[in-house]
DNA sequence: CGAGTACATTGCAGAAGGTGCAACGAGGAG
DNA sequence: CTCCTCGTTGCACCTTCTGCAATGTACTCG
């Protein structure tokens, strides 16, 4: 639609897999070598690409700043890591941590199951995460403020992914009431069949839920069942966090 | 230079901060909704940007994807990340990782002082790092093949930032020598007069040194003395984190 | 329930910005 | 010292982007 963007966007991937020389830029864009030019150097203002001693463009720190920036809250994400981290090595299982920005919840961390998993999980940092087809979402659902809850259902179409998602509102209302008396979430299969997840809220000062931790496996290595018995340990590593952000459980 | 790549860039920057309407995106730029629109759409056909359900336009995870392929290496972060945050711990002070990328060495990883510094060590993830004046890129240097050395300080500039500095060739590969010996690098205030730090090299599995770890700390918090004191700790790290990557220590 | 409003989206003619050319400059190799 | 390659600059032309106006769509309020 706009060439001269989707051509930086070209030359930002290129840069950032391998250090480019001018000359190599133009040639993978098919155009002259002073178009080029004034591309990169528009990027390098915004130090997008960066050029090195060599002449050469290299991605450039502004692109990570970015991330930095978007995935927000670095102070959980920097709090949660070794959380994280300790609670894979405790499970095995892949964790995720999750977390609800603007109208969606996105994978903010992820620490990948040791085991040399034949299957990949697909799910990627900075990915969204189906708000009702999830463990994570329906465990951040759970704990939204009334309001909260019905604006973000509002624009969503429900869609039966497997057999047993929950593809209405009515139902997933009902269950997201269940979620909340018990204080964690499952996801038996409801938005791939063979993927199994167990998730807990985090909070953060004012006691707010604003993310969540999850545990998960594909059927084969653990059923729902199996997962469910690494409920101490998931809603200990959710607490632990949840205290870090400066939560202190109310005695109830 | 281009004024719509330039326009494109500052509604990425918009986006990643706070979700965007297409007429605020208008209104920030100063232009037409059709302008903004059409920029927006080939932003969001790279993944840079993402539309949401309720219409507003959020960061994509195009950018984090980008970051993680231009740090690289996931894996050597992966694995550092966990002992970096330890080093952090026991030592009190900042922790450095730091990787030679193409022709430079950049920061890829960074656990910053819990200590409520008054002072903010302004080195960033992703940003180059001097090659000559400071801790990890010496101790990088010092363990490169000739060639290699040369050939990245072939474009160099020598720069006298404090008398401290390493600012002439000859001076430097004494320095380099030295470290070599010794298997570890100081940074004597030789880039900012008051920033000190140690570094340690990272070997890969065929024993190259490929990154570094470093603690740093201004003066007034801990003097380079104090900083060597810490050694052990350092080294430590440094070699739990090259056996992660397959390194073998060879018996000599 | 229906009109009104606010917003996103599309097609098109004009114009501004981007493009390629050619010439210059700098660095390296032989 | 000369040639060659690569990055950089100024400029005239033309492609592409822009803004307008009209259409479509979703939400609101009487």
């Amino acid at each position: 639609m706009a060439q001269s963007i989707e051509r930086a966007i070209n030359l930002i991937r290129r840069a950032a897999e391998h250090p480019l020389t001018l000359t190599e830029a133009a040639g993978v864009l098919g155009v002259h070598k002073s178009t080029a030019l004034r591309i990169l150097q528009t990027l390098e203002a915004a130090r997008f690409v960066r050029k090195t001693g060599a002449g050469t463009y290299v991605f450039g720190s502004g692109l990570i700043e970015l991330s930095d920036l978007a995935l927000g809250s670095m102070d959980l994400r920097q709090f949660a890591a070794p959380q994280l981290r300790d609670l894979q090595r405790k499970t095995g299982h892949t964790v995720h941590l999750a977390q609800l920005t603007g109208d969606e919840i996105i994978y903010i961390d992820k620490v990948d199951s040791a085991a040399f998993d034949a299957v990949k999980l697909p799910s990627r940092i900075g990915r969204a995460v189906s708000i009702y087809a999830s463990a994570v979402g329906k465990v951040i659902l759970a704990y939204l403020p009334r309001e909260e809850r019905d604006r973000l259902l509002a624009h969503v179409e429900f869609e039966r992914y497997t057999p047993t998602t929950f593809a209405d509102r009515a139902s997933l209302d009902a269950e997201l009431t269940r979620v909340g008396e018990r204080g964690w979430a499952t996801d038996n299969g409801e938005h791939d069949a063979y993927v199994m997840c167990v998730a807990a809220p985090i909070r953060d000062s004012r006691g707010h839920v604003i993310a969540a931790v999850s545990i998960t496996a594909i059927e084969v290595i653990a059923t729902l069942g199996q997962l469910e018995q690494r409920l101490p340990m998931l809603l200990e590593t959710a607490e632990r966090i949840s205290r870090e952000l400066g939560y202190t459980p109310a005695e109830s």
